[in-house]
Order: C-alpha cells, then structure tokens, then sequence
DNA sequence: CGTTGGATTGGCT
DNA sequence: GCCAATCCAACGC
C-alpha cells in the first residue's frame, strides 16, 4: 500500500492541485473487496468564479459537495449517460474542483473490463465517463471522502516533472474555452484526446503548427 | 410546467 | 466527421 496523499494536499487552489495530481494513483476498492488502480495522466481545474464550473451559479442540491470541504469525491451524471468524477479542492465554501479526465490502468484491468467491455488497456480509463464506468462510480459515491474513506483513494505515484507537463483548454466547454486548465502529461497513449487540442465543435483557429 | 442543453461516448456516414 | 442516446438541472414563461 501506497502514501495516501493527505487532506493538505487538496486544501489548495485547484489550479495548483491540477497538475500535482498527474502522476498520482487513484485506488478503488470495489464492493467485493476487489482493488483497482490507475495513475492519473489528464486532467481539468474548475475554479471558484469560473463560467465553466458547475458552481457557477451558486449552490445546488447537485453541486453541493463542490462547497464542502476538501478531499471529497463530487460525481455527476452527464449527457443523460455518463458519470464524471471530480476532487474538491480549497477550502470548505470555496467551490472548486478537479475533474479527472484519464488514467493509465495498472491493477485490476480484468474487473475493469467487466463493465467495459473486452476493450484493449489504454481505453479503460481514457476520458471520464470511460474511467468511472471502469471504476464503477456514480452518483452513489457523491460526497465519498477520498482521504479517510475506504471506497476510493489517492496515493504518491511517480511524480511528474514540470517539463512533461502540458497545459491547454478544457474539453468539451463552450463558456471560459480559452483558460489553459486541463493539464496532460505529454506524450502520454493514456489521454482523451491528445495535449493542446481544442475543445470547439465549430471553426478552429488551426493556428497550431503541425510538423 | 415546458424547454433547453450539456465537464461524453460509440457507432455510422 | 457527424450525430443520437438519455437524464435532469437550470431557466424562462
């Protein structure tokens, strides 16, 4: 068993948080006792004041843990489909968090794939809604306290020097789409998408300088 | 109370 | 590349 990172840990701006959980492992320990594991490669800061959040608009029945205090899992249904999982961050009325895009599974692949299917290892954990399925989180876990608790957990992985650490827009937004805050370990086969690429459906600018 | 539109994914054109 | 699937919170009337 891992350093299970601690609640200071999470007690800090989420843009500070971000790109200090890449690297990281989240623990699973589902219902029948079985463990799964993936290191964190991809993901995404939702601040307080940020169009984007959830929060934005104030405090819901469905966003309420994203005002609680630090270290607690918020899951959220999106599109009717999938579940998202974020990590709260700050400090307890301060509304961030962390949504976690991407992993590279490392324990438990084969009860991962009872619910994902007999799908090759990188698209277990590739993209949210791909990731909770695979962890089997939903709404049920909302709240879950992820520094005390034993449903899930983060631990000290291998951590990721700055230089390999990219950051670009957000996926999937349409409001705040220009603040660099998804954060990507570079070169990584485990990302949604790969690091830079611009979240708009309509014209891109495609200022980006291929090689 | 009806409408709208997602922090997505997978399948089809 | 495009679009449907499918739930429900937020918002407008």
């Amino acid at each position: 068993m891992g350093r299970r990172l601690p609640r200071s840990f999470f007690q800090r701006p989420s843009l500070v948080v971000a790109p200090a959980l890449l690297g990281t492992d989240v623990v699973r320990v589902l219902p029948d006792g079985t463990s799964l594991r993936a290191r964190i490669v991809e993901t995404e800061a939702y601040e307080p004041d940020d169009p984007a959040s959830h929060a934005f608009r104030g405090l819901t029945v469905r966003n309420a843990v994203m005002f609680g205090p630090p270290g607690h899992l918020y899951v959220y249904l999106a599109y009717g489909m999938h579940h998202c999982m974020n990590i709260v961050c700050a400090t307890e009325g301060v509304a961030s968090a962390i949504l976690l895009r991407a992993a590279e599974p490392l324990e438990g692949l084969d009860a991962m794939r009872e619910r994902r299917g007999a799908v090759p290892a990188r698209d277990l954990c590739r993209g949210p809604g791909r990731w909770t399925q695979a962890f089997a989180v939903d709404r049920g876990l909302d709240g879950t306290d992820v520094v005390g608790g034993r449903d899930l957990w983060l631990e000290h992985g291998v951590a990721t020097p700055s230089r390999r650490i990219v950051a670009g827009p957000r996926i999937g937004i349409t409001s705040a789409a220009d603040r660099p805050w998804r954060f990507c370990v570079a070169q990584s086969r485990f990302l949604s998408r790969p690091a830079g690429a611009i979240s708009r459906p309509r014209s891109s600018p495609a200022s980006r300088s291929s090689r």
